[in-house]
DNA sequence: AAGGTTCTGTACCCTGAAGTCAAGAATGCG
DNA sequence: CGCATTCTTGACTTCAGGGTACAGAACCTT
């Protein structure tokens, strides 16, 4: 009844992710999507309404492929502090690129001052520390972890530790740095 | 011999790291500038060349400032648990504005692609680090610390507290939930 | 008081960011 | 096949960012 779309919506969200990711939002020019995403300029904004509504639909993409690694990580079985040292790392990106993490980046470039980063990034830093505090109870249930720290802030330290790491990822330090920054951080847990 | 300037340069720089602080390096514009440094856009491109040497000038000039911050903190009597905590409630910024730590904000937005940000983000992570594995081998000496410890690691995972409290903090966390990260972060120093 | 020199203010310029629009291309339906 | 509908292309528009240029002001020396 009409031309059908010739590209996947879900999919250039997907690749929206890692220009935002590569460039930050305010360095990202209309030019660059329509470059990166293999779109014109009129489908772009025909679709996705704006550079920033583009923008929101990426970091909410991440932050679900991201939670979702998460909770893979942290779900099965398998002694607690191994299984939190693998979703650290993975939170981190150690291996990957030297990007950070897109919602840290986000939050550090737009502050407050942008409603849905704020939002976004609220959400996500709850579910990781509270992901990382269920682990922490459980291991201290089982006997694995040391028992007398609060769950909470002991996860909340962890939290704060994954996104200085992304950071100092950004800012250029080796990977094997890191990998033992994290190691040191999980040592007392 | 010839007109003298009507602004104090080394004011001026300090200015621009309220602004830059604020707006973060790209979303600052020059009639930004003139409007909050006070001063004619002759004036500031006379003065300091390109709106990126100013924010050279003032990263810098923000390093230096919380360097002497940090060593003041460390460097005095009393145990060193103490002063270790009241350096990273400085450095995280938690009771004065929501705006994170400028360096930080800068490595986020820019990553390693400017230069000028790669320098001084390594050059102040590792003056941080360094000081805080001083002090926490001062404490180890004193028994004051727990001895079992590497000194570099627990001071890398200091840091990255530290910066990701900053990133905390711009994401509108409560202060008292800041301090009580960092006191957990402590606990096992 | 004149003149050389440097600072100041502001009008101006150029490029590129962000977005719009009209003309044309695919489609299913009657 | 013609047609209504929706998608695509890319030229075009607007406007702000970043910087330059130049006229005039303030100063010191003589």
């Amino acid at each position: 009844m009409a031309r059908p779309m010739t590209f996947d919506t879900e999919e250039t969200i997907d690749r929206a992710v890692e220009v935002f990711w590569q460039r930050g939002f305010g360095a990202t020019t209309p030019q660059n999507l329509v470059d990166e995403l293999g779109i014109g300029k009129g489908s772009l904004y025909n679709t996705f309404r704006s550079k920033h509504h583009l923008f929101q639909l990426a970091i909410r993409r991440y932050c679900a492929d991201r939670a979702a690694q998460l909770t893979k990580a942290l779900d099965g079985p398998g002694p607690e502090r191994l299984k939190l040292r693998t979703a650290m790392r993975n939170l981190a990106g150690v291996g990957e690129h030297q990007l950070g993490c897109l919602i840290v980046n986000s939050v550090a470039e737009l502050g407050s001052s942008d409603e849905a980063v704020a939002d976004v990034s609220k959400e996500m830093f709850d579910l990781i520390q509270d992901a990382f505090r269920a682990a922490i109870e459980r291991g201290q249930a089982s006997g694995e972890l040391i028992p007398g720290r609060d769950p909470g802030d002991a996860a909340s330290a962890l939290l704060a530790v994954v996104i200085g790491t992304n950071v100092l990822a950004k800012a250029g330090r080796a990977p094997s740095q890191l990998t033992r920054l994290l190691d040191a951080a999980l040592i007392d847990i």
